[in-house]
DNA sequence: AACATGCCGGTTTTT
DNA sequence: CCGGCATGTT
């Protein structure tokens, strides 16, 4: 028996339960970091299904995959399975893929598109810069990378981009537009196509706009204050007429920017959505007092928010502890033998820690101290699996058999098992191939046509080309597992492995990762209800930090991770380290004028606790190889409502100091 | 074509 | 201090 409106309804604060009541209409939920959001989230979706609302006609899009399993999880202990199943729930990445493989041919693109992952783009941006003839010296290649992904997510075209005139702008667009025919040869989108095309087919095509609007009547947007310029027209559109959008956040909690992300979003929505409905979640169920109240001493500092004061539920807890350590290697070691004594006393269990970090680097010195201290930890977010060369090779592999024209993948397997192919001769078709605009497999597939490619090189990839279709074509029905392990022998990898490893020791290791693909194959395709190639390698791309924890879940570990990946977790004892001017606030975001955003991490980090918190930094630290003396970040002084002392400098004026 | 060496340049955050 | 890339060597 589900439970009725009523029963639903009676575990919830009369805030929580208003924002859970108001089915219809546009609502905006502000909740502030740990006033049970997500049980708003989940209470007011089983609400709607006992007041006999489709599943069918719910969407519900979060941000990460980890925050959409959870409310999926949470959904069906409230609903059921059966009906929690048939609401839309996911990242608006994954929405945007499966539309896109239902419309793709009004949009002139093939259904059987794949997914140009962060190195793919790496390739398509270096080979649109080659072909431009842009020195790497000039221009670097990640950065015209982010500056297309951020005008994408801006909304901008490249002529608009063209009017800020800055000084580069005419290159990137140049590369821009090369990079994206690039995709187009290669079958390929990347992750913000997926948003600009499911836009393009609402705006272009409306009888698909209107089967959207007819299906999802009920739309909920999770982390609303991260929405960029394309998400959010793809809300608007799809909710314009019926206006049942409900969206959740909290503007304190924007870190996403760079990502195109748009604090203004959620300050203005009830201009964008006239007769809005607001409700403020302000009782923090989460944090003791001693933190809560070093979070608003923290965030007090930012301006422009949507005004709210959070109160804390629990009591005043332990006060809040500090570290000041001489180097890196001092913090991790306090800190790592604190939480060894800690849990080995019996207060607390490894799974309640977790070390909060501002950049991916800061954890190295932290894994060789735990590691030495005996404290088992999970790196959350590290991709370390898939950065691989063995399992990059596979999926390159995979890839092609999915898609023939991924020149990414193409390149980098050419030659691994070595096939007689050299650079030289890849230029040669590579050229060719430009000249008219072919993608590569096709024109080595010609390259009888091609001067000077040796006769051998091109049987060779030929070969290659067609046992790879051979493979696709001939896997209907077979396990996908199966089909891996087939090419992995037909393409002769173990042999290669052997090859490369004489070490019997290290080739053991290198081959355990090919074995970990399979067991990861295997994995998917239980998990997954029809499990295909396309469907595997789309969940990797989009899934791709996600992915480690699979096994690790459950795992009783300390948990070390970036801030960005804390957002929407929670632990009883947290340390938030590196509080350093130059690394939190970090000194490139300092630079581009983004400390408010810095501040609201460290608030996201703060906030993440829940009776435990320390804050450390190191007085000395090794950057770039050299150690050199650090000063402790405006945000110590701000957390512990404590004036810098006499002769404390920030950031800015450091760097104005040393020009002088 | 495969391997070795040396240089330079770089560290924000991620779907 | 790392890793990637561009050269140079067999």
């Amino acid at each position: 028996m589900p439970p009725s409106p009523e029963e639903l309804l009676a575990g919830l604060n009369p805030e929580q339960r208003r924002a859970a009541e108001t089915l219809e209409g546009p609502l905006l939920v502000l909740a502030g970091a740990g006033t049970g959001k997500t049980r708003v989230i989940t209470y007011r979706i089983a609400h709607m299904l006992a007041r006999f609302i489709e599943p069918e006609s719910v969407l519900a899009v979060t941000f990460t995959n980890k925050a959409a399993t959870e409310m999926k999880e949470r959904i069906a202990a409230l609903v059921g399975k059966a009906d929690a199943e048939r609401l839309s729930v996911g990242t608006f990445h994954a929405f945007c893929v499966r539309r896109l493989r239902q419309h793709a041919d009004k949009l002139g693109f093939s259904k059987g598109f794949s997914i140009c992952d962060a190195s793919d783009q790496q390739s398509a941006v270096k080979a649109a810069m080659r072909e431009l003839r842009i020195p790497e010296k000039t221009l670097h290649p990640g950065l015209v990378q982010s500056r297309i992904s951020l005008a994408k997510n801006q909304l901008l075209s490249q002529s608009e981009l063209l009017e800020r005139s800055g000084g580069d702008e005419e290159l990137v667009c140049a590369v821009w537009e090369r990079y994206d025919a690039a995709l187009r040869r290669q079958r390929m989108l990347d992750f913000d196509d997926l948003l600009l095309q499911t836009l393009k087919l609402l705006q272009e095509h409306p009888r698909a706009l209107r089967s959207f609007r007819e299906r999802w009547q009920y739309v909920l947007v999770d982390e609303y204050q991260d929405t960029n310029g394309p998400q959010y027209e793809i809300v608007r559109l799809i909710c314009q007429e019926h206006r049942n959008l409900c969206v959740v956040g909290d503007d304190d909690q924007s870190i996403y920017s760079w990502r195109g992300a748009d604090v203004r979003k959620i300050l203005g929505f009830a201009k964008d959505f006239p007769g809005a409905e607001v409700v403020r979640l302000e009782t923090n169920y989460r944090s003791t007092k001693d933190i809560l109240e070093a979070a608003n001493r923290v965030i007090a500092h930012n301006i422009g928010r949507h005004p709210k004061e959070l109160r804390a539920h629990a009591g005043p807890g332990q006060p809040v502890c500090t570290f000041e350590a001489r180097d890196e290697e001092d913090e991790a070691d306090f800190i790592a033998s604190e939480i060894g004594f800690l849990v080995r006393r019996g207060d607390a269990a490894w799974r309640d820690v977790a070390i909060l970090v501002r950049t991916q680097v800061q954890p190295r010195a932290f894994e060789a101290r735990l590691r030495a201290a005996g404290v088992p930890y999970r790196l959350v977010g590290g991709m370390s699996f898939f950065d691989r060369k063995e399992i990059r090779d596979l999926l390159a592999y995979l890839k092609l058999v999915a898609n023939p024209d991924d020149e990414s993948s193409l390149l980098r397997i050419l030659n691994c098992p070595p096939r007689g192919v050299g650079k030289t001769s890849v230029e040669r078709v590579l050229a060719w191939a430009t000249e008219r605009g072919l993608s590569a497999n096709h024109a080595f597939a010609r390259a009888e046509e091609i001067e000077k490619v040796p006769a051998a090189a091109k049987k060779a990839v030929v070969e290659l080309l067609e046992t790879l279709a051979e493979l696709g074509r001939r896997r209907g029905g077979k396990r996908l597992v199966e089909t891996l392990k087939e090419m992995v022998g037909r393409v002769g990898y173990q042999q290669e492995v052997e090859r490369c490893y004489p070490d019997p020791q290290t080739r053991q290791v290198r081959w355990a990762a090919v074995e970990e693909l399979y067991n990861f194959a295997e994995n998917y395709a239980r998990r997954s209800g029809k499990p295909s190639l396309a469907g595997f390698l789309e969940e990797l791309a989009l899934n791709a930090a996600d992915q480690q924890d699979d096994d690790g879940q459950d795992q009783d570990a300390v948990a070390l991770m970036t801030l960005h990946a804390a957002k929407g977790l929670e632990f009883p004892r947290v340390y938030l380290v590196g509080l350093e001017e130059g690394i939190l606030p970090h000194s490139r975001a300092v630079a581009e004028g983004g400390v408010d955003e810095e501040r609201r991490l460290m608030y996201v980090g703060v906030t993440r606790a829940r009776e435990h918190l320390t804050v450390s930094y190191a007085a000395e630290r090794a950057r770039f190889g050299r150690r050199s003396a650090t000063t402790p970040s405006r945000f110590w002084y701000e957390l512990l409502g404590e004036a810098p002392p006499e002769g404390w400098t920030p950031i800015e004026d450091q760097r104005a100091a040393a020009v002088r």
